[in-house]
DNA sequence: AACAGCAAGTTAATCGATTAAACACGTCGG
DNA sequence: CCGACGTGTTTAATCGATTAACTTGCTGTT
């Protein structure tokens, strides 16, 4: 079971190595031609006996390896993962190239390995990728060719992308405020320095409103920890508001806490929308779509995120250095979002 | 910004690179025993020049990647694929290896390529995944090593796993029929020769009422589509039932349909678990447990799928040839079942 | 004195492909 | 008839590490 090697082709089609290689590897930049007659010879001798190329000899000689490196911190706990690898891997494909993926589970020692294993296997770019929008400190020993996806490097200016989360969040606000509210209110996560989606989110609401001309109220700025429970602790914590002083349309950091809020507001007896409109964001898989009413919310592009990290690994596309390019965060529509049920004076 | 090879090293150490090389792999298979006063200065030069190995020529030398390649079919529209790629990693990493990741989308001529680039890339060992636990007719070029992945190559006697979902049917019903359960329902997925999983859960669940001594009404066993809404559906077919033939409890093929079936429940005023328990399959991250209430069900063990896989991949663990190792499904308790709100006489 | 035995290294072949440079063999113009 | 040139192919160096086989210089034994 001996693998056949290219020496094996030259062999059996009476000629040198060389010529194999470049009859192989048939680009023009071949400097010589070879007859015809010899490349039909060729490549029927390899057809034959089977070859298929040695890319770890290729990779040694030309120090080239196609392939890049994937540095993850969990792949484990997020739906969204696949979206960016799936961006990343279609983007290696179409070019040829291979990902080699690993995974630190947020391990500063695991980190260093898997660098310097990528490093060593002469990865020819490399992707950083947090599974939350983060800043970080970028690691040492990441080569000059490494791309950053979904978190800014503080203090460097290889390239970098993340989600345009503030004007995400004055998306899925104005979409509410079109829909003719005025008291809308924000579920926002519990303050974490590390978790700058919530601010910037918060941010884009803030500006959704002044651009409409509403004065933000407090009052309708609550927390919670960002999954269903906390989502459902907060609504309740609004729907408990005097009547007056009670929204009519909630924004919610993400779609488990929009969960949450849809718990919150079938326990008191209210209708989505036609009570309560209800905005999440995150549009994750198999969540978001599903709930009755489906959840109209904010699309992380992961997707591509994934694919523009690979562009720029790749040399495809340029980055301008030194600041993080925001991707679009599309809203994505369903049957969440209604008009008022008392409609809203001024 | 040259890369420091091994010659460096030695150059800087004033000794051979067979010297370093000796030092730097310290196992004691080390033919020859070096001065550990030249261990020492080898390593110190290293380390102030820098050195990192490079594993393209060490592989191509020794013949041994320490790369194993992961071949799946879609790793996008599955939130289960992290857990799996998540159980391979793992293994990897704790033995050293790197895992390449290529995603076919199912598609043939693609797969085709991978398995090709992946040979070419001489990995150890293969995995051939799945997302959804399938039958497959093993892909031509698929080296001896290949460990298939929650599927089951036709014909092959090559290392397989999938979940035992019979038995997680079965301990799914068998959860329902010890809160007191007597008519309970199966609301699965729509009849499709490649989802073995529906057939085989129905199977457990038949298995465990004839074990209890009931006899299957047909009437319980109904159908939709594999979503939110085929389990809503569905779900309104068994509570239109006249009261004396209508399920005190439901067991759905998957948790979305479970979703459907809460959604089912709420509209006809039920209260879940006091009118209604439910029980799904999948434990779907970020949806099981953020239900209202918190959803019972049987886990898909693909972490421990993963893990096993690598296992047998890298030689770690024998499996039994031509058979399909059975991963065991354990049943999560929430709080979506209890006691049937009329006792169950006989 | 002769030599076995060992410790501590070194030399050089090797893995499988790529590729610059050399070579062999026409052919053609002057 | 000679050299210049073109065409088609081969030779051999190279990528960076590993490792079998060999060298060198001692020590200890008979």
């Amino acid at each position: 079971m001996a693998r056949v090697r290219m020496a094996d082709v030259a062999l059996a089609a009476g000629v040198s190595t060389a010529t194999v290689s470049m009859v192989l590897s048939d680009d023009p930049g071949t400097r010589t031609r070879i007859s015809s007659e010899t490349q039909a010879r060729v490549r029927e001798a390899a057809e034959r006996i089977g070859y298929a190329p040695n890319s770890v000899a290729r990779s040694l000689r030309t120090q080239r390896s196609r392939t890049v490196g994937l540095i993850s911190d969990t792949i484990v706990t997020t739906p969204f993962a696949g979206r960016m690898l799936a961006g990343v891997n279609d983007l290696a494909r179409e070019h040829g190239y291979l990902v080699v993926l690993v995974d630190t589970d947020d391990d500063v020692e695991r980190e260093r390995q898997a660098i310097s294993a990528l490093v060593g296997q002469q990865v020819e770019a490399m992707i950083y990728a947090r599974m939350w929008h983060r800043t970080v400190a970028a690691p040492a020993g990441l080569p000059g060719s490494t791309v950053f996806l979904d978190c800014r490097p503080v203090g460097d200016s290889r390239p970098a992308t993340v989600p345009d989360e503030q004007a995400g969040g004055a998306a899925a606000t104005q979409e509410l405020i079109a829909a003719g509210h005025r008291r809308i209110a924000y579920v926002d996560a519990l303050q974490d320095a590390d978790l700058v989606a919530s601010g910037l989110r918060h941010q884009g609401y803030l500006s959704a409103l002044a651009r409409a001309g509403i004065a933000a109220d407090p009052l309708l700025h609550v927390r919670g920890s960002s999954d269903a429970s906390g989502g459902r602790a907060a609504t309740e914590e609004l729907l408990a508001l005097p009547v007056e002083r009670r929204p009519t349309a909630i924004f919610c950091f993400n779609d488990r806490m929009a969960m949450g809020a849809y718990s919150a507001a079938r326990r008191a007896g209210l209708d989505i929308p036609t009570d309560l409109s209800v905005v999440g964001y995150d549009d994750q898989q198999l969540v978001a779509a599903e709930l009755d009413p489906p959840l109209t919310t904010v699309a992380l592009p992961h997707y591509e995120m994934g694919r523009w990290a690979m562009e720029v690994a790749l040399g495809l596309r340029e980055a301008e250095p030194g600041v993080a390019f925001l991707m679009p965060c599309p809203i994505i529509r369903r049957d969440s979002v209604g008009p008022p049920s008392e409609p809203a004076f001024t």
